[in-house]
DNA sequence: CCGCCAGCCTGAAGGC
DNA sequence: TGCCTTCAGGCTGGCG
């Protein structure tokens, strides 16, 4: 579900909460998690920054130790300042001190929560200043795939999911089945900017709430009353009035305007 | 190397 | 009411 809008605004909203806090206890309710042995590296340690990768939370704590949590599709990560209040889709609970707690809830048990010093293998941030139509060029150059597959690529570029793909190809006007190695310089312009434009603004209004995405405090975002395509299959083109069309790639919907993309 | 697809889970929604 | 199928903001491993 979270893609890089959501989980920035998860970790802003986290950040000034829990810094400086300690870990003092880690109660790991679903056993798929490991076992709550595996987490005493972490018991008792100071966290000192929170921070995003693509759509990683990279908790850093004492002595260079990351805790690393990723919400895959339903996962919430709520911070509750009194008690803990845990449903049937809590997975792990984190005591913090002062006292406070963060839970990690997750209906589909896809969420991974991970002790890891490996580096992870991403692409590049698109916010940042070296994302630009000179870099989407580089990689984008001898890929047969279509631009719609490419920008889910992690590995290429970091935090663009299936709802913001759709929405930055409509942008853009570039149609999704077109393939990488075609863009022209103009439409690699584009495209990097389109992409830095809607991420921000969908940052800017705490994400998109579909059905499950949840800020700390289990609050919606409002990107969805802005979202021009996704999910709008048959509605019209907000700028001609064309149906817009649901097509699967790589098994996962994509929807476009087919007068307006190219 | 690249591209594709099933599998991982649970629940909601739609068809009959 | 129920049963069955499809679908869902993601990623991985294994295959060709």
């Amino acid at each position: 579900m979270p893609e890089l809008p959501e989980v920035e605004t998860v970790v802003r909203q986290l950040r000034p909460k829990i810094s400086g806090q300690r870990i003092k206890k880690v109660i790991i309710i679903d056993r798929k998690l490991g076992s709550a042995s595996r987490y005493s590296t972490i018991t008792n340690k100071k966290i000192r920054t929170v921070a995003r990768r693509g759509k990683y939370i990279i908790i850093r704590l004492n002595d260079d130790v990351r805790l690393i949590i990723h919400l895959r599709m339903t996962g919430q990560l709520l911070w509750q300042g009194n008690s803990a209040q845990a449903d049937k889709y809590t997975r792990v609970i984190l005591r913090l001190s002062p006292r406070a707690y963060l839970l990690l809830n997750d209906l589909r048990r896809f969420a991974t929560f991970t002790i890891t010093k490996t580096p992870l293998n991403l692409g590049i941030e698109p916010l940042t200043a070296a994302f630009n139509s000179k870099h989407l060029g580089n990689i984008l150059a001898g890929s047969k795939r279509a631009i719609k597959d490419f920008l889910l690529d992690q590995k290429k570029i970091a935090g663009i999911g299936n709802i913001y793909a759709s929405e930055i190809l409509f942008a853009g006007r570039i149609h999704p089945r077109r393939i990488s190695s075609s863009l022209k310089p103009a439409e690699m312009l584009k495209l990097t900017a389109e992409t830095k434009r809607i991420l921000k603004l969908a940052i800017k209004h705490q994400g998109t709430t579909i059905s499950d995405f949840a800020d700390t405090n289990k609050k919606k975002g409002n990107f969805q009353r802005l979202i021009k395509v996704y999910d709008k299959e048959g509605q019209p083109c907000p700028c001609c009035r064309t149906e817009i069309r649901k097509i699967k790639q790589q098994g996962r919907s994509t929807y476009f305007c087919p007068h307006c993309q190219h």
